[in-house]
DNA sequence: TTGAAAGCGCTAACAT
DNA sequence: ATGTTAGCGCTTTCAA
């Protein structure tokens, strides 16, 4: 009934169980070609009685394909790119293309170490988060022979094709938004992640916006490590000690604004008389929240899904989508910390 | 420079253009066995100018083995497992072997696929989550050829290897706590979630210890879908107008105990005086709350860490530790919602 | 509809 | 220290 020796089954022993060749049992476990009925009959019931699993080593090295995507990404704890995942997953699931995820942990070495290793499985197509990358790493997604898609943020140059939203356009954005509101006072409070191109983007473009309007970042703080929640509570009772006379205070996320929010519902502050907030991301998490706090949606899931889907019709021999550069467009909420206008 | 061709490239180019043979080209890149220094450099000059990127395709055919571990889970999405995951991957990182996740969505259906799918690229080892799983998927699991660690739960009967905790005694400590501090009027509020056998036997641990108590469930809810967190609120809000005289709410996971807890903080109820709460996990999140919920750690981290060790170990051919199974103790954390005893 | 032969790109084992 | 040979377990291609 089962495998008593230590010896993976091959086809062999599924062909010799079956009486039948090899190559017509890999006929029937693949569905391919012409197999009469009664064969295929007995061909399943050999491969299932004996536990047959096929080898998929030897069969990508015959066939040189290989049915896997590899998604790479800083990291798996933000909650941002489970969602991410899950489009990419969606996506995928109606497909014979699998995702495979490696993770970088926002360390340019990092990721050339894992695209290196990636790549030597010769993946059907490859979907890397962010549109900066060392230039061995450039190199090597140039030359990795199958569809490379950069994901979450177009501010930059693709390798080939690339699905994300612009960061600066989204610091812009909440810029405008609390200026029209009418604050003025305003703090920054964020990730102390010189790797992390996307906030920084965001902050260059919420910095400058500001700016133009002759404003300028009243006061600052950085972080790193710690429970974002807990961070944001401290960083925001610390920053308003130190500069009480501020309106307005945004997060570089929303679990240090979620923090931040805690904190001040706790005080009783007035929001968003007295000050106004927001965050970055609009994850699921808020809703949960006393107040709703003001955010900016990334389209995580949109992006998973259309990357996931350049993959697939490139896949299908649609080449017409290659090197495209997909721009999303993130909704600001206001949620019930931010005014709608002065 | 770079190849220009589509056809990615192999040793044979870089033997070619480095004047070397094959053979020694690869265990130039491989580390393996003597080779000149003069050699060596030539080689890894050429490999470099080509951009060439070893097949571990081919490799793994050749050589009959994969440093591969397969890791399958049922979600990224509740912050658990990507715990977990990190412990696996920090043990792994120091050796040859290499991680690659599959989720299940606690569908065991999915699982026999994911299962099947990981298996049939020969893995040099099984991490998989739940001690519960088809018939074929322990069939498959038995036959894998590669060692296998159940993992999280130590509840049942192991196919091989197992690292976890027991969530019929966490079910059980937790009872025992709240009995002890005074508790009587209890409500359980969790996921409707047949196939989390995890939860299950939490439940079924403590209901049966309220049991030898002489105390009954008052009120208990279930949900799904949606954010934890408003479902924490919703669920106690909703709860405690049907059953007001509870003085005792466990939840099962830290998510929805959160939601509950905001929400009675919210209405300004005395805890743990009035009513007390308790949560599962220990997840790092509550570190930002107003007042720390009482929970249990489920040793998450060190779960990760010690299978993979198993694994790791039984690859270098320490047979030792073949079939054992490691209880973890999970703490309980009594945090600002639990009494202390009454 | 079925089978036989020839690799896929690499490495183990054995020369030299 | 380096090279040669023979596969790994499949699939492609071609023949029957």
């Amino acid at each position: 009934m089962t495998n008593r020796t230590k010896r993976p089954l091959t086809l062999r022993d599924v062909s010799e169980a079956s009486g039948v060749s090899e190559m017509t049992v890999s006929r029937v476990l693949r569905n391919k070609g012409d197999v009469s009925e009664a064969t295929r009959q007995r061909v399943q019931e050999a491969a299932k009685r004996l536990g047959y699993v096929p080898n998929k080593i030897a069969g990508a090295l015959a066939s040189q394909r290989v049915n896997l995507v590899a998604v790479i990404i800083p990291s798996l704890g933000n909650m941002v790119f489970p969602e991410v995942l899950s489009g990419i997953s969606d996506v995928l699931a109606n497909t014979s293309l699998q995702p495979v995820v490696g993770v970088t942990d926002y360390l340019p070495e990092k990721e050339e170490k894992v695209l290196f290793e990636m790549l030597s499985w010769r993946p059907s197509g490859v979907i890397i988060a962010g549109i900066e990358h060392t230039e061995a790493s450039r190199a090597m997604l140039r030359q990795a022979g199958c569809p490379v898609v950069e994901i979450m943020d177009v501010d930059g140059e693709p390798v080939d094709s690339c699905v994300g939203i612009s960061h600066r356009r989204a610091g812009r954005k909440m810029a405008e938004a609390i200026i029209d509101a009418g604050y003025r006072r305003i703090g920054f409070l964020g990730t102390k992640m010189p790797l992390d191109h996307r906030a920084r983007k965001r902050f260059e473009g919420f910095t400058r916006t500001l700016a133009k309007a002759g404003i300028e970042i009243a006061d600052q703080e950085f972080y790193s490590g710690g429970s974002a929640l807990a961070k944001g509570r401290e960083m925001t009772e610390a920053m308003l000690k130190r500069t009480p006379d501020l309106d307005f205070l945004y997060y570089s996320n929303d679990m240090i604004g979620a923090g931040g929010l805690l904190y001040l519902i706790e005080k009783g502050v007035d929001i968003p008389g007295k000050i106004g907030l927001a965050g970055f991301n609009g994850v699921e998490l808020l809703d949960g929240l006393p107040r709703r706090l003001a955010t900016m949606d990334a389209c995580r899931r949109e992006i998973g899904e259309r990357a996931a889907q350049i993959l697939v019709d490139r896949h299908q021999g649609a080449g017409a989508t290659e090197g495209q550069t997909i721009e999303l467009t993130p909704t600001l909420d206001y949620g019930d910390t931010l005014r709608r206008s002065s």
